[in-house]
DNA sequence: TTGGCCTTGATTGGCGCCAAAATTTTACAC
DNA sequence: GTGTAAAATTTTGGCGCCAATCAAGGCCAA
């Protein structure tokens, strides 16, 4: 199911922002653009439920699932214990093949076009998933790349428009310890870079729901105005 | 979907270790154990195999999943690194309503029947959920659930016959250092019971893949006959 | 008796239809 | 012009049917 050509596009998507959080999913919609079945779009958004990528609303449909504030929070949380771990494991068992493979993608992250947002954002993640599988534990790995996806979607929805998602010599910084076998740096760096991603979304407590107009509007310093007292 | 009947009656199932590994759920079978229809079976199905709970083979049905060995050491190291992590963080932030609830389910777990193995078996699974619900991370906690449930699959593939999941007295102790705030020892405490745990199962190099006979008779010296030199 | 082959039975997979629900549009009254 | 109400359209949800596929049992030959 993984493998399926819609739910790599849908994963892609999500992971490039091109399908932004409360976008509406319709079958018929997707079954055309996929040029698909309405029954394969349905196994489709069914498995994209089960993995809290989209949540489903009785009788209206599918939507890209829009993290709460305290997920947000939770996901970074979950990011800081779960990459810092096993960044630590990484570091322990590095072999020339491991040492190979980041040396590459850190070749690929700096020298790809930077105007390229899309490649960009695909890039970034795919690091912290490269991490996850130099760990060699397929668990983990799935654990990664479901906090990844998290990630973008909490994002998107409490992103500062405008702000790179990554710093983006933050990597190749990481992966100099990592190659120096400078353990205690590197978590330090990885720590620092995820507070750093976190830090750059309004995930303040006063940060209004981007559903909740009246906070929204309240926030900006309009009151609702008594108008009998006009 | 996660408080669908039918999934929390598989999943029960599952850690009580009434629906062991490789068994089949036929379609029409769970429709009328649930007397429910057959799509919503399919559902079910569907969102299990999401979850890497059931396999699915293509015109053939849904099979309880059986983790390889590769992938039951996985879990377990998938375990020690989350559970560490979440309970040095449970440690770290514990209020009085932690403690109560820590206290009431140790006493909930020694002062149940011990010959109703089915109990016995939810309420030390449940020790680790709780833990990681103390953690207050939504996301943590599916994580942990997740790994609870592939742990199940992983002893019912692997278990040597007759012996119990988790050693009887570990949780107490672990609950008593919790209490006590030795972090350092609870960390130990846990890692040992991990441990503990995983070398019970058969998940030697050499154990054989339970499907597979002839390593099983190798195993055992028996040795392939070169007929013709007879 | 054993091995391969074919037929039979059972189960899954997919498609179309129709009902149910929600959103949008339209009409109407104030 | 505004607000409400109702109808119409769109979309999802579910059920039944039939085709495709696989497992098992029986048959025949060696």
């Amino acid at each position: 199911m993984d493998d399926d050509p819609v739910v790599q596009g849908i994963l892609k998507a999500i992971t490039q922002k091109r399908l932004k959080p409360g976008t509406k999913l319709g079958e018929d919609a997707l079954a055309q653009v996929f040029s698909t079945t309405r029954i394969h779009i349905r196994q489709v958004l069914g498995h994209l439920v089960s993995r809290h990528i989209v949540t489903h609303y009785p009788n209206r449909g599918a939507f890209i699932y829009r993290p709460s504030v305290q997920e947000a929070r939770d996901i970074f949380a979950a990011r800081r214990m779960l990459e810092t771990a096993t960044l630590s494991a990484v570091i322990d068992n590095l072999d020339d093949d491991a040492r190979g493979r980041l040396r590459r993608h850190i070749a690929r992250e700096t020298g790809h076009d930077r105007n390229d947002r899309w490649a960009s954002l695909t890039l970034t993640a795919d690091f912290h998933v490269l991490i996850a599988e130099l760990a060699g534990n397929g668990v983990l790995l799935d654990f990664a790349k479901e906090l990844m996806l998290r990630t973008s979607l909490a994002i998107a929805t409490f992103e500062v428009p405008g702000s790179p998602d990554c710093s983006p010599d933050a990597h190749p910084g990481i992966a100099d310890l990592i190659l120096a076998g400078d353990k205690a740096g590197a978590l330090a760096a990885m720590n620092r870079h995820l507070d750093e991603i976190e830090l750059r979304l309004q995930l303040g407590s006063s940060a209004p729901d981007p559903d909740d107009i009246v906070a929204i509007f309240q926030d900006i310093g309009v009151v609702p105005v008594n108008r009998s007292a006009g």
